[in-house]
DNA sequence: CCCCTAAGATACTTTGCGTTTCTTAACCCT
DNA sequence: AGGGTTAAGAAACGCAAAGTATCTTAGGGG
């Protein structure tokens, strides 16, 4: 809290004010989320953050994606639905409550600062490990002959983390039998009914 | 613009102002959206609006609501995929970019105003006729033959809407090419894949 | 050892939400 | 028809928070 008089600088001033900012975000979320506080939590003032980020957009989108758990490893339980299952309820943590709540209220920002929704959406649709994850997955599915061969499109790779989502922004909330759902009423029907081509 | 002294009332009134909230939306968005504004386009002050409405965004989500076009008939071609294809094409025209700007909004400042979401939700979640209408899609595929007989779990009836209201929400966009990939590469097979129980 | 960069403090401008107060128009009711 | 009640309209305010400008000063590099 008190820190003494020395006075940070660089990168060590800037994991600092990261530290803060996530702290903050799960703490009050992003609706509550403001620059004043994020300074105060950090020690430092409203204009060393407006020096590295352009605005509390941008500063909220940098602290989510350090701070962001990773997946970990691809789950591999002998079983199409239990990895499908385990998989989904690793993107609902990952996601989480506060995640969504901060998607929709950057998405709601960027529509006054354009460059915000560009750095949104590549997080947002380009998350390579989980793609890789959803078709190691569904390949091993079909070597055990759980399901036909098929083609996965990439909409369908990136389906899971779309579903989530939705979820969590329409619902602001993701329970365990939401998850199965999600996975026996929609994303198992989907990988049976894809076809080869 | 400049109507004489006649001071309106009651309903007359509220119509003029979702009038003009729904005229604001569309030029402006929701992220520009002011009560203020509202009330001068409409020709009147502030406080009648929040004698109606608790806040900005129940004001929004009114006029929504009441100038929301409609579906319009249950689309018949003849084939599924046209079907669906028309089907998801009312449902972009529908959503619109404003519209999934709204979401968004909306949904941020539901964290402050927890009935606010509840609201939202209810709109989002319960379109009676859309899920109706792929009801009557899917029932006309299978008597054609052209889908096994199913059964249409409530969360597949929902994820026409939901597969365009992510689209807009991560994209701010949709064109043509897109809801073909949303038929053909998700919904299509989720249908196929989806069986009696 | 000094100097220049960037940190930190303070205070300001702006914007927009939501409220308060007051005046006055219009409807209603007997 | 007239008087009273209800709600419209106008103006101004308090408040919070974004973003900015100004200035002082620490501390690292040459």
């Amino acid at each position: 809290m008190s820190e003494p008089k020395s006075r940070r600088r660089g990168a060590e001033l800037e994991r600092a004010i990261l530290d803060a900012a996530w702290a903050e975000l799960r703490e009050v979320g992003y609706a509550r989320f403001t620059v004043e506080a994020v300074a105060a939590r950090a020690g430092t003032s409203k204009p060393v953050l407006y020096r590295r980020w352009k605005n509390r957009a941008e500063l909220a989108v940098a602290a989510w994606q350090q701070r962001m758990p990773a997946f970990g490893d691809v789950p591999d339980t002998g079983a199409l639905r239990s990895d499908l299952l385990t998989l989904f309820t690793r993107i609902g943590l990952r996601t989480g409550s506060m995640m969504s709540e901060m998607v929709a209220g950057v998405m709601a920002e960027a529509f006054r600062h354009p460059e915000v929704a560009d750095l949104l959406r590549s997080r947002l649709t380009q998350p390579m490990p989980l793609t890789e994850a959803v078709r190691e997955i569904v390949e091993r599915a079909v070597a055990r002959g759980e399901l036909a061969p098929l083609h996965l499109p990439p909409r369908a790779l990136r389906a899971p983390l779309d579903l989530v989502r939705n979820e969590y922004i329409t619902c602001q909330a993701l329970d365990g039998a939401v998850l199965e759902e999600l996975v026996d009423d929609i994303y198992l029907p989907l990988l049976r009914g894809l076809r080869l081509d």
